[in-house]
DNA sequence: AATTCAGTGTTCTATAATCGAACACTCAAT
DNA sequence: ATTGAGTGTTCGATTATAGAACACTGAATT
């Protein structure tokens, strides 16, 4: 177990905090920023801003167009590319096989802190999907059927060991009897969610979840066919 | 312009520099690491890798099982969603409508140093996809039918001027003639691969390509539509 | 049960990397 | 020509950092 429960201590390696900052911002930044905008953004000196600039540019984490401006760069694309990569190989197939024959956008989001973070999507084969979940998108645990299937895998006093901050929502208790929970309207007005909890490597808890916009089908029936896939993966990953 | 051409300076900025290794390796290891091989394979002590670590950790970069290993977070999905964000929204479509209409694997991939890095990709419907391509995967921008694509967007002098070291294929000039740029066996035996060039935001070559195994199609066509999917995509971009 | 061993996590001080101000430079726009 | 907004560089004082040594944990061993 982890002696240390607060984790908000002081936080050594100034400069590699920065840094990790800098790439947080340009990552929510719509577009691309000046340098001198990005040293504002973070609260440093321009000069300190250009040299950490500088590194990681040197290393790809963010590349810059011809006016100078600052954008996230296509190393990130291959550092993320280990992130549950075994989890990659073995959902794909399954979240295609989903997202098809539902004609939903089927994905795997991990729980994270406060937020459940996309980590593979599937859109349907019918271009122009309604409703899009990106790779790297996050959202609060607390709203969603991903978050109720994440804290359904646990039991209440489990999540209060790992999340005391976060509370334990009533319908994960429903969610673990009916094997499946369901959200409407909880992330984005008019959508609605199926999720079932998956475990993934690492042992951190983890949802297999479709979206969708309008309920053609049943809900039990959607949730079986998320139950048998989440099966196969975890059986694939071991 | 850059007056500053060799850029392999002295590299302030030590920690981040670190840091961002402990991420590459981790990228690259098959499987999670403990700390004492972490530091070992940075080259630094234990203490300074566990500092690192931690930090990197506090950021949701890196997450560590029950063991104490340590393997890539869901942060640097967070962080990778911004790279070329446009272009997912405006790639997405096209290369899901190329994958199912030729049923073959669709990429668009940017060139970085002496690489091509793959941004987005979308597999046919078929599940069991013959060739997969991973996002975040790269190859030397000197194999393979994007590389020789890329290149057919600059002239021979242009190249040059941006990378010295790399040389110009032949095969650019033919493509560029051509239209599109085609490759058999270059990066994975038995896999040959038609490419397009397409500009993305930030200015940075890019070509958009499929794979496939048995050419049941004539290239040409397929390189038709790949041009005509690049076109819809850089209107779209603006 | 005592003992190794491999590993994590913490503390400390000399050292070296970093901070931030001031300056030189480029390139549009006025 | 002149302003202005931005990038890129230099340099001394400051401070974060490096790395050794140590405490701790848990599992395998004798």
């Amino acid at each position: 177990m982890t002696p240390t429960a607060g984790s908000t201590q002081a936080s050594p390696s100034q400069t590699l905090s920065r840094g990790i900052r800098a790439l947080e911002i340009l990552a929510d930044a719509p577009e691309p920023l000046t340098i001198a905008e990005l040293a504002d953004a973070m609260g440093v000196h321009r000069s300190v801003a250009y040299r950490i600039l500088r590194t990681l540019e040197d290393h790809s984490l963010l590349i810059r167009d011809d006016g100078g401006r600052v954008q996230p760069g296509p190393g990130l694309a291959v550092l993320a590319r280990g992130v549950a990569r075994n989890l990659q190989t073995a959902a794909l197939p399954e979240l295609t096989q989903l997202a098809n024959a539902l004609d939903m956008s089927a994905f795997v989001a991990v729980w994270d802190r406060e937020d459940c973070v996309t980590l593979v999507t599937v859109d349907p084969r019918r271009t122009g999907a309604a409703v899009v979940q990106h790779p790297g998108s996050r959202h609060p645990v607390s709203a969603g059927a991903p978050g109720i299937a994440i804290q359904s895998a646990l039991s209440e006093r489990e999540w209060h060991s790992l999340a005391p901050s976060i509370p334990y929502r009533p319908e994960a208790a429903e969610a673990r009897r009916r094997g499946y929970a369901a959200s409407h309207d909880e992330v984005i007005p008019g959508v609605s969610s199926l999720a079932v909890p998956v475990t993934v490597p690492g042992g951190r808890p983890a949802a297999l979840a479709v979206v969708y916009v309008r309920d053609a089908q049943d809900p039990a029936e959607v949730a079986a066919a998320l139950a048998a896939s989440a099966a196969r993966i975890e059986a694939q990953l071991g």
